[in-house]
DNA sequence: ATAAAAATTTAGACGACCCTAAATTTTTAG
DNA sequence: CTAAAAATTTAGGGTCGTCTAAATTTTTAT
């Protein structure tokens, strides 16, 4: 069996690694963990030697593929647990990231069955991030940055990148819903700032630092 | 804030408290905690010293209020999430004990309440056992065991004592559900069996092992 | 190319929770 | 009322996950 700390670890390598390519860092582990790099460095030796991870002394750390099954495995967990908590019982999508945080470790393969099975197999969280499979696969999603779309394109608001409270409300708060269909008017070349026409005809004013969080589709 | 092993510890010595009256004694949270004595008395210095338990040395230990306001908290959240798993996912009451163990660790208050809206505010648990208040009250039941009950009664199954999965698993096979009206039509003298008449009308063979851990109302 | 800076690992320690073996206190029985 | 038995606590130690300080390796900049 694994512990809480080992599953927080896996998934936290999982993320990193899917941000920036490659190798992940100590320092990055210990910025996100929110320990000290000595602390990594320990838990790192213990993960290789369960071969949940390849690591080299100073080289940096990638999952095996049984470590990447695991973390695909909380990372589904935690994203059913946040579809029930909007769903099922009318959380705000951004007051269910903590909690979801502490059920994702709940030990029984069946209770995350019946979960999926109750929730209505749901492909994406309420922060519109792809929910990967039993089998342990995770869906490709295509998504681009709004930050990148052209002006005069029309996307779909399709997900979040910054999970924060405080931004997510700032979207509350703009009207900006997911699935939500945009049309890109204008885009100011010095700030790089977006106008954008929601459904309702409203036109929204998007911060650069704002459009860089937001994916969408066409 | 207070670690998983110190709520087990709390509800383990309400559980124990309510069986036997008075102070709890160390062997026996030994046994029921799957641990040995000597680490019980650590675990009892600590609890005294956050003012959670009553201990003098030698002389057993009794729940502060403080203490039993916390052991209540976390069996009514255990006894919510049976609930939960039993109404809305599907599992068996035979099933979901393990389950709940770990879910009642769960810290949020938000989390509790909605749960207890959603289901509806439950009274009681699958297994028949009252949900205390969000106040933090114990409801009182004034069951008493179908082994005490007289011949010719008539009385209605409530609860059960004993929560095995091999013991609840019997009761369904014997089709006893809770809520299942039920008449004592004989009482067998020497080895105390009983043969109880079912809604059905069918007549089911109850032995005294199995009466002494079903509770019943009139 | 090399010295300074940055990143990482090692050394040594601590708190939480658990254990076994030994000492102590309480209970029980003769 | 005492001696044996039972219950409980203390002593000493282990693992897990964390920390700070010091040593080592890698990267960066002159
Ligand atoms: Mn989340
Ligand atoms: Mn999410
Ligand atoms: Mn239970
Ligand atoms: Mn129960």
């Amino acid at each position: 069996m694994h512990s809480f700390t080992e599953e927080n670890y896996l998934k936290t390598i999982y993320y990193l690694a899917n941000r920036r390519q490659g190798e992940v860092s100590t320092n990055a582990l210990a910025e996100m963990t929110a320990t000290k790099a000595a602390s990594v460095t320990d838990m790192l030796r213990k993960l290789a030697e369960k071969q949940l991870i390849h690591y080299k002394k100073y080289q940096g750390v990638r999952l095996t593929d049984e470590g990447e099954r695991l973390a695909l495995q909380i990372i589904r967990r935690h994203r059913l647990w946040e579809v029930f908590l909007v769903q099922k019982l009318g959380f705000g999508w951004d007051e269910v990231h903590e909690i979801a945080e502490e059920l994702e470790h709940i030990r029984s393969e069946e209770l995350v069955t019946r979960l999926d099975t109750y929730l209505g197999y749901p492909q994406f969280d309420p922060h519109g991030d792809p929910i990967p499979t039993p089998a342990g696969q995770m869906p490709e999603t295509g998504y681009r940055k709004l930050s990148e779309v052209e002006a005069g394109e029309g996307v779909c608001l399709m997900a979040v990148l910054e999970h924060s409270t405080e931004f997510l409300k700032h979207l509350d708060h703009s009207q900006l819903t997911l699935g939500c269909q945009v049309t890109v008017n204008e885009i100011n070349t010095f700030d790089k700032s977006v106008l954008v026409q929601i459904e309702s005809g409203r036109s929204v004013f998007i911060s650069h630092e704002v459009a860089r969080n937001l994916l969408v589709k066409n």
